[in-house]
DNA sequence: TAATTAATACTCACTTTGAGCATATACAAG
DNA sequence: CTTGTATATGCTCAAAGTGAGTATTAATTA
């Protein structure tokens, strides 16, 4: 194995929490703009201050990658976190744009973790943000954000067609189709990260407007497109570094993984009725679901049982509660809550 | 970002290809035994020279993660891979045994990459190898493979029962019958690392033993369990280092995509035959298949499009020539060849 | 007591899936 | 030329799963 440079681990974790039927993340804020590279774009409102939750992987002391994260999330922000998972690595040169400016090659490995809502504590200056504030165009829970057609496909299109070669050209456009596709039947819900990088290539979200300057200023490569300020206003509140790629990565994962495997029960609590499972589910998946054939879904494949007892709180008729069935986890092959298509 | 001690960044490459129905990985041979820590076990058959062909990550030089892995597999293989997809960061603590002897502490990066067998060059002394000479309770084309009943099974429930604590012997059961389970309709095909993370805990493969001895000389941490030897003998083939867990991990991956994505058109040649398609997906998933619906899937979901030509090689009626359709990936949700239960 | 709200039960058409039967088209042996 | 064998391809049918409703029940509130 030959001798490589030297380049810093750190350990970045999304967090996330559904409460009262909004997604939410765990965030910190570094008011002396340690992230920020310097103050390059006046205009563009990237919140420099605002970042995951992350920590240093120390190879010196720590023995697994996970027990590192745990470790400093609990020190940072007292949160418990229950299910944890590998998101992706990310190693791109000048992902965080102080490499510009003379810091140390970062490789980042991004972790989801779920959880229930806790009180922020430590000294990470924790708070919980709406996700979908910096996701904006994937909550559909209200109908086809209009942002989508008002702003962002005309920029989307006009930056597709800007590309000279056509073989580049006729991808960009394929993508855009894949991704962002007029055809509300045709929209997948999973492909969060693509919708992001999209976004982030045609320098409609703030961040690329950040990188592109960030770059123009101290090295001469190309960095994303100079996007139209009008859809970059749009887009929702940005984050620090590469944090909202991050989140994207960890939505898509989240959306892919509510199918197949039972992970919302991590973020309810052991009891609940069906109705709060399935606006969990739709808060997260960013769609309204079918209420009877959700419960058809659930009761049938069993993934839950009653616990007799019953939710007297508000109107309407009381509902019942449910407790997860722990053992479907040995017995079934995919359990999760099925996301169906597009509800009215 | 405090100052964290030195890692060493390594790439790791499952290179896969599928030839004559079988599929097959890329493997590199280090005649010097650079990859073992000492010969430490006689008897478990650890090919520590057979390993995944792997690269260094050089922070100062290499742009990306995925362009670092692109140079150098073409220079030390001379293989050309089409997909590539990061599969997962392993940094656990003598996930290496070179560790233990006082090596460096490395964090491995490994990847997925699809291609078409092409014969090995280039100074990596390559060659390829069947998946499932690694793997081979995985391959179920031809039955419920004996091993797992012979063998594994009552040493897997002998090491899951003789855990002393109620909770963790629970556990243990529990994953017991979620992986291995009795019931061939409950076999989940993608759960594959789970598998093999088992078989590595219960001491029953061979690269087990050799981090359990390892551990045992250098250090007083408790390795995986002492597993019987027909066990070992019975679980195939090893490799360097954790190299059986990364293929594992590719193996649940492409297994996994396989369902939703068209990835197996990168191992075809642009031409072909719906049986070729079928026996390359029956290969990879390790099932059979029922031949007119897979069919039926193919062609309704119009993945594929005739050519117009004929395959006039081998008995029986000549059978039509296919290519994918492209524009597949602009079109449909989530296109791939889905793979049901068990077929007879 | 009636209106409102939510939970829950049930129906029905349509699609997808698993399994099998039947026919078509090639080559080879007799 | 005919028959056997091997593969490709077309078609049917029942069972299960899914999408979209209607109807009924049980609580609270005006």
């Amino acid at each position: 194995m030959s001798k490589t440079g030297s380049a810093v681990i750190v350990l970045n974790a999304v967090i996330a929490a559904v409460t009262e039927e909004t997604p939410r993340l765990l965030m910190v804020r570094h008011t002396d703009h340690a992230l920020a590279v310097d103050n390059l774009n006046p205009f563009a409102e990237v919140d420099d201050d605002i970042a995951l939750p992350f920590g240093p992987f120390n190879p010196d002391q720590d023995r697994t990658l996970e027990l590192a994260l745990q470790q400093w999330v609990a020190e940072q922000t007292g949160q418990s976190i229950g299910y944890t998972e590998q998101l992706y690595t990310f190693g791109d040169r000048y992902r965080d744009p102080r490499e510009l400016a003379g810091g140390p090659r970062v490789v980042s490995i991004g972790y989801l973790a779920l959880g229930r809502e806790e009180a922020p504590s430590g000294d990470g200056h924790g708070d919980w943000f709406d996700l979908y504030n910096f996701l904006p165009w994937e909550d559909w829970r209200y109908g086809r954000p209009p942002v989508i057609d008002d702003i962002l496909m005309s920029s989307l299109e006009e930056w597709a067609a800007a590309e000279p070669y056509p073989a580049i050209r006729a991808e960009r456009q394929r993508r855009l189709t894949m991704t962002f596709g007029h055809d509300d039947a045709a929209w997948n819900f999973e492909h969060v990260l693509e919708r992001y990088e999209l976004l982030y290539e045609a320098g409609l979200v703030a961040e690329a407007e950040r990188d592109r300057l960030a770059r123009a200023k101290y090295i001469n490569t190309p960095g994303p497109n100079a996007g139209a300020q009008n859809a970059i206003n749009a887009t929702g509140h940005s984050a620090a570094l590469d944090h909202r790629r991050m989140m994207a990565t960890a939505l898509g994962r989240i959306r892919g993984k509510l199918k197949y495997r039972p992970v919302v029960f991590e973020l309810l609590p052991p009891a609940f009725t069906l109705l709060r499972l399935q606006r969990v589910v739709e808060s997260l998946s960013g769609i309204n679901l079918h209420k009877q054939n959700f419960r058809r879904l659930v009761t049938n494949n069993k993934l839950v049982e009653p616990t007799g007892a019953l939710d007297t709180e508000g109107p309407g008729r009381p509902a019942k509660m449910f407790r997860f069935r722990t053992s479907v986890l040995s017995e079934r092959r995919a359990p999760g809550v099925g996301v169906p298509k597009i509800a009215p």
